[in-house]
DNA sequence: GGGTCGTTTCGGCCCCCGCCGAACTGTGCC
DNA sequence: GGCACAGTTCGGCGGGGGCCGAAACGACCC
């Protein structure tokens, strides 16, 4: 597609313009990133990571707007296919449509909070004690972040229940492991494209990977029904309780943060 | 981080508002996104995709807007870290910061064109043959994709090459394979978070995943350096040569598209 | 039935931002 | 020096979109 030379005819100003691109590529791109280019969807959906189903009224406080301009957001986001709705009784509760949106996001969040110039500072007290919480443990949408998430993925590299020769992968010794702990992977589908088992998640308070995939999945899932973690309050952070610390010293060697 | 019930004084309408958010999360997300949201913003980096530093004019051009206005553009987006710039004489080329940002732009794309609601037809002919050139065989960045970047992937792990063991990675076999081919992989550093040798790389057009990470990208610079592929044109369009044709029959099995 | 509450729709305001042309800077080439 | 060309800066225009409050709707609970 070689550039064509600019050739502006002065046009009489006030003519409906003809259409500007015949789209060289972007329009798609463009529409799916102005879904999140707005503070306040992009809350909601910082929001959302944690992985559970908000009515629209939470978020709407959580941003701080007012609930119609929360629930215009809402139909620009499920109609965008970033999430999806439930409807009960007289609320409205969305989730992420999907692991493929969380990991999306959190990628962009990965980028936008280190990649982008210098880091930022909290502006107030509440905030800091919010983000020191959530940087000891927290959830990032089914798997485990922080400084526990990472404390977690390098304990499992250096048991070597994982190994990163050339991509990460669960070893035989750590295939053992899980099945001795009663940790279930889901079957493998042969399918190329499906959910990788391992995926290495960088984190944005931490700037270390940590472990997504199907089995950081599996791992949290677990630490929640056995009660090692539960949450904080009604955002993403985490907190180990005495089982869990007991848990993790013992099958991980791992001290919880 | 309780919902707090919104209490909205109505406020003389003229008066400075109060700052809105004390960011409840998702302003840098937001930031970042806002960058990619403008459709010639995001024209320019999927052109930029290519992998190849292009001047302010020619993305101009390609856009269809005025020389001022990509000037802007191309500012905030080094502004925001998404590209690089570099001056030479009268000239200003610009490409990708990094892979990184090559990686989230194709994950956008994809999700973009697959995810979001249903698939667009092209508008034009010229549009309907760039598209059907691409979908044969194109660059992703620094790796191949489309028909051949998809049957290349599947080569290499029919043969072998590549295992999909519970995540992407070469082979013992692989390993000798390259060095008989002399196409040398980067050293490995030990580093987690650096970039992985295989990444699966879901592509547009087929659906399927082909090969980037360092292996794909060693692959493809092999395959330009012995004139196997050639670009052509300005976009990310590639042919494939008759001695490409040959190596890839006689290497991996492969008929060009 | 009446009150409350969560949500939606609508109208209107205002700001942000992408666009351009014109004028200017600076480089390279005769 | 003079011309051509790449890029930048600036002023101004216009439209899109985010925000709110008011009003309506429907579910739930007395």
């Amino acid at each position: 597609m070689p550039p064509t030379p600019s050739t502006h005819p002065t046009r009489p100003t006030l003519q409906p313009r003809p259409p500007r691109h015949s789209d060289h590529g972007g329009t798609a791109l463009a529409a799916l990133a102005a879904l999140l280019a707005d503070p306040t969807r992009a809350a909601f959906c910082s929001a959302l990571l944690d992985g559970r189903a908000w009515t629209a009224g939470e978020l709407a406080r959580h941003a701080r707007v007012a609930p119609s301009t929360a629930s215009e957001h809402l139909s620009r986001l499920i109609a965008g296919g970033l999430l999806a709705e439930e409807r009960q009784g007289r609320h409205r509760y969305v989730r992420l449509a999907s692991p493929a949106v969380a990991t999306l996001l959190e990628d962009l969040t990965s980028f936008a909070e280190s990649g982008g110039s210098g880091t930022s500072t909290p502006r107030s007290l509440g905030e800091a004690t919010r983000l020191s919480a959530e940087a000891r443990a927290r959830t990032c949408y089914d798997h485990l972040a922080g400084r526990l998430g990472v404390a977690v993925a390098d304990a499992l590299l250096a048991r070597g229940l994982v190994a990163d020769e050339a991509g990460l992968a669960v070893t035989e010794r750590g295939r053992e492991w899980l099945a001795a702990q009663a940790i279930e992977l889901p079957p493998r589908s042969g399918r190329r494209g499906a959910r990788p088992v391992v995926r290495s998640c960088l984190d944005w308070t931490e700037r270390r990977s940590h472990l997504g995939g199907a089995l950081g999945a599996a791992l949290f899932r677990t630490a929640l029904d056995r009660a090692w973690v539960e949450r904080i309050g009604s955002g993403r952070a985490l907190r180990v309780t005495p089982d869990g610390g007991r848990a993790l010293r013992e099958l991980l060697g791992v001290e919880a943060p």
